[in-house]
RNA sequence: GGGGCCGUAGCUCAAUUGGUUAGAGCCCUGGACUGUCGAUCCAGAGGUUGCGGGUUCGAGUCCCGUCGGCCUCGCCA
């Protein structure tokens, strides 16, 4: 070891001890005669001190160091002068005389500092990672993810689960997201597909008798990024056999419990919540509410029928909705230019066809340019259906029942950050249960399955099988933390007849379904037990629970949002040699 | 593919309705200084205003295009 201690553990118990410490010049004080240097790694900072009885030699040396060189310094840990301790610092009560000085590396002057005050673009912090990897604030995350996953396979190692590594290089599978394919040099105009997630392996785990899987799994999907997506990601990936819903969920609630006592100093009262996927529709617009807060949607198409105000009538006429949400008492807050950046807001991202508001007056009454337009009747049924009190204000949508839920859901959490509806120390785990089986694909108009197609019905829903399969609902669950998908899976159908039903809803025939999921089905011939499990979102969780609001802040080389690596600069060119061996062939883009 | 915000010194930012030689702090270079911890003080260096066009007597500022970063809709079983 070229040290004897990190920059972060010497005390005053260690005075009169001869030590040497490793690590980056965070700063130099140059007083001419005597010059303090702030050593830092990952542990800490501790001061060194070089005063002239050192002498010249490691003076002038001392006198050269720039920020982020690499030292290792030799000296005695002695007490601070009397009232210059730092207690801003872990080691502030010691220093080091540096009687020794070896420059291990120089630094070039960086493009920034990882301890400068204000951050900069987050371009320069990407290109430059490993000096960003070195902010104190990234480390914490790192050092919280590296915990959290420790505490979760530690887990479910206690609970009997059996860490299985799956395939990186698989199938590609034509359902879902978007492969990363991977040519094939071997076989020619082949391709592997980076999983989107180890879904079908687990399963097979599963009927090999392994009973209880779990797995830290990458993950690929190639779509667009947002705040809260990278194109890889880590699934803390599970699978049980002989199993409920009530068993994968209080499996996880368990864990849950464990990582919020542990990491939030938070006690989580199990079971967690649960609330139906349509409730949630109705109440929040999404599957995926955020209940930290209130602002619940309100449905009034009720009285948009017995209005003559062609806005209204027109569209529950048409088969909509007007719904809406109530703020409360901050109506003084909402200018009209504010308000009309609410309209274009829901126009533009969720395609509304405009924003209905209401004022509630000091006297009760409901002010709005459109209130002229609607029948006292209807404004009193409005004010009493929201039970709005002077001051409110009261937003609504007359839109179909897609537009409604979203522009509200968009509404309500972009409002609630804005007025702080809630605490940054807050936090509300729930399960939401009871996904629809099927939904309809918008650009082809078929049937496809919500989760994947080897979710099992509820058992009651069984005969809606045949009947009337948009009403069957899924033994499915996700869990939500404050408005995100935090994790979601299911129970699996391991009865075939019930799967051929789902394939053939899915219009899938048992060829097509043999030719994309063979291996699979096949398995589930030789004695398959009840099974499921769940996926959680690792880097989300992270997020989270490190009170951060983008994902790429949790991820040591995260890409950019246009899925690159700017520190790599990955995607890049590869040899014409490289591509005549994988047997490919490029075209440019079409304009 | 659509909507929006941003891009000025190595970094973070400023620059009046379009108007003189584009400024400040930090960093960097040199100097002074024996107890600082955002050290201080003095001096200095540092600019293709992302890039390319255009409008104008004159563009960091206005217009068009383009590149890059971020937010978002679509997309993400």
């Amino acid at each position: 070891m070229l040290r004897t201690h990190t920059c972060g553990e010497l005390r005053k118990e260690h005075i009169g001890q001869t030590v040497t410490i490793c690590g980056w010049v965070e700063n130099k004080r140059d007083h001419g005669g005597t010059i303090f240097i702030d050593v830092r790694d990952r542990f800490g900072r501790t001061q060194v001190v070089v005063s002239p009885e050192e002498g010249e030699d490691v003076l002038k040396l001392a006198e050269t160091l720039r920020g982020e060189d690499v030292i290792s310094v030799t000296g005695q840990v002695a007490s601070r002068l009397e009232g210059k301790t730092n207690p801003k610092i872990a080691t502030g009560e010691i220093e080091i005389r540096g009687h020794q000085i070896q420059v291990l590396n120089r630094s070039q002057t960086p493009p920034f500092y990882p301890n400068q005050e204000e951050l900069p673009g987050e371009d320069l912090r990407l290109k430059y990672r490993y000096i960003d990897l070195r902010r104190e604030s990234m480390q914490r995350t790192l050092l919280l993810r590296s915990a959290i996953i420790k505490s979760m396979r530690d887990y479910f190692a206690e609970h009997q689960f059996i860490d299985v590594e799956t395939p990186v290089l698989g199938r590609s599978t034509p359902e879902g997201a978007r492969d990363y394919l991977v040519p094939s040099r071997v076989h020619p105009g082949k391709f592997f597909a980076l999983p989107q997630s180890p879904q079908l392996y687990k399963q097979i785990l599963m009927v090999a008798g392994y009973d209880r899987y779990v797995q830290v799994a990458r993950c690929f999907r190639d779509e667009d990024l947002r705040a809260d997506r990278q194109p890889e990601f880590t699934q803390l990936d599970m699978e049980m056999s002989f199993v409920d819903a009530d068993d994968v969920m209080a499996m996880i609630d368990g864990l849950m419990a464990r990582l919020a006592h542990q990491f939030l100093d938070l006690e989580l009262q199990t079971p967690l919540p649960r609330i139906s996927y349509a409730e949630a529709m109705r109440r929040f617009g999404t599957d995926a509410p955020d209940l930290r807060y209130g602002m619940e949607i309100v449905d009034v198409s009720h009285l948009a029928q017995q209005t003559a105000f062609r806005v209204f009538r027109g569209a529950v006429d048409a088969g909509g909705y007007v719904r809406g949400i109530k703020v409360v008492g901050q109506a003084s807050q909402f200018s009209r230019k504010r308000i009309d950046e609410l309209t274009e807001f829901v126009k533009n991202d969720f395609g509304a066809k405009g924003l209905a508001w209401f004022r509630v007056e000091p006297d009760g009454s409901l002010w709005s340019p459109i209130s002229k337009n609607l029948e006292p009747p209807v404004l009193a049924g409005l004010q009493q259906a929201f039970d709005a009190e002077p001051g409110d204000l009261l937003l609504l949508l007359a839109d179909s029942w897609e537009v409604t839920c979203k522009g509200l859901n968009g509404l309500r959490k972009r409002l609630a950050a804005e007025l702080r509806l809630y605490e940054p120390g807050q936090f509300h785990f729930s399960w939401v249960v009871d996904f629809p089986m099927f939904e309809k694909d918008d650009e082809t108009g078929r049937w496809v399955a919500m989760h994947h197609p080897f979710t099992s019905p509820l058992d009651e829903d069984l005969p809606l099988l045949s009947s009337d399969p948009t009403k069957c609902r899924a033994k499915a669950y996700d869990l939500v933390i404050n408005g995100y998908e935090a994790g979601g899976g299911t129970i699996r159908i391991h009865d075939s007849t019930v799967q051929q039903q789902v394939f053939e809803l899915l219009g899938m025939s048992p060829q097509d379904a043999g030719q994309r999921f063979g291996f699979l089905l096949n398995a589930l011939q030789f004695g398959a037990p009840p099974h499921g499990g769940i996926a959680l979102g690792i880097d989300r969780i992270v997020m989270l629970f490190g009170g951060l609001d983008n994902i790429r802040d949790c991820i040591a080389f995260p890409k950019t949002q246009r899925a690159t690596d700017l520190m790599t600069e990955a995607p890049g060119e590869v040899d014409a040699t490289q591509l005549r061996e994988l047997h490919i062939q490029t075209v440019p883009p079409g304009k």
